[in-house]
DNA sequence: TATTGTTATACTCTATAACTATA
DNA sequence: TATAGTTATAGAGTATAACAATA
């Protein structure tokens, strides 16, 4: 009995869940993304036209913060912002064809950061983990593919602070 | 082929991981303890006597900080600074007697934590995971029982910053 | 001269809340 | 009057670097 808590598997997760948050930081930094920018582009991908309003409240900053966030990407001609018609109070943001290619980048980032951090397992090990790790953030409550840190937007530097303990 | 990078263990792992460091944060939080304050705790029991600069170190954060942050460590009678007689310049940081109680509570803290993390799986399952998620850990390079994130101190809500994406 | 602990300062990041324009 | 977007401001938290005491 005793499960040693240290080695357990809620501390391992934790403890390779900031890894792979950090290196998957990185290597989004070397096509110039930090993760809060990386999720505005797939949010986009698969929902463009949203206002800003809802694309704040989906990426969990404040609308105030939205701002000179969609404001960077904007100029680097990544996303633009398309006045609606119907209300011209709101803004409808899209994916620039730039944009679109970066996705592309970002994506296949995605699948080497997958490679990089499950090279230590058989094909087989790899498909039991995934399906143990399905299984433990269905019964979590977690919602697939939402990943909850966004208090801070990142400053580019891969810095995500994960604050567990040591 | 074409592992789904939203639903890969990669991603899930910084799910889970941050999940995890969450619902522990919340969790010590009601015996008001923070998740650096909890290591500092954890490393006094293992290593005492330690001079602050020692510990700083250990914890990832500049001296400069970890002053402020055992102040109230030692206003609240869980640690103790005692003056080195053979170099005065160094304290040796020491659990007091309330200290070690709370670690007590931290320890059972900590296994109810990897109970609930964990209440999905069979007996079995958890196993399976924990293997596979040391096998990984070692992959990867991650020292046994030691956590990385430590930029922020934690104001005392639970509230650790991921920052992945979304 | 180097090192421990400490304090001070300057900076980054953040949310709150005021402001505008549209509705 | 209410809402989307924006801007301004004030506050929290941080690291850098200066400082005092001891070696």
């Amino acid at each position: 009995m005793d499960i040693p808590a240290r080695g357990g598997a809620a501390f391992l997760l934790a403890q390779l869940g900031a890894h792979a948050a950090t290196a998957f930081a990185e290597r989004i930094s070397a096509i110039g993304l930090t993760p809060p920018q990386a999720g505005l582009l797939r949010l986009l991908a698969t929902e463009p036209g949203r206002s800003q309003r809802e694309l704040a409240d989906r990426l969990g900053m404040p609308p105030s913060r939205f701002v000179p966030f969609a404001d960077e990407l904007e100029g680097r001609g990544l996303i633009e912002r398309r006045r609606n018609a119907g209300d011209r109070r709101l803004y409808a943001l899209h994916l620039t064809e730039q944009g679109t290619a970066l996705l592309g980048e970002l994506q296949q980032a995605g699948r080497a950061h997958e490679e990089q951090i499950c090279r230590g397992l058989s094909p087989e090990e790899h498909r039991q983990l995934t399906a143990l790790l399905r299984q433990v953030a269905e019964e979590q409550g977690l919602t697939p593919g939402v990943h909850p840190g966004f208090r801070t937007v990142g400053s580019g530097k891969a810095n995500p602070t994960s604050s567990f303990n040591s």
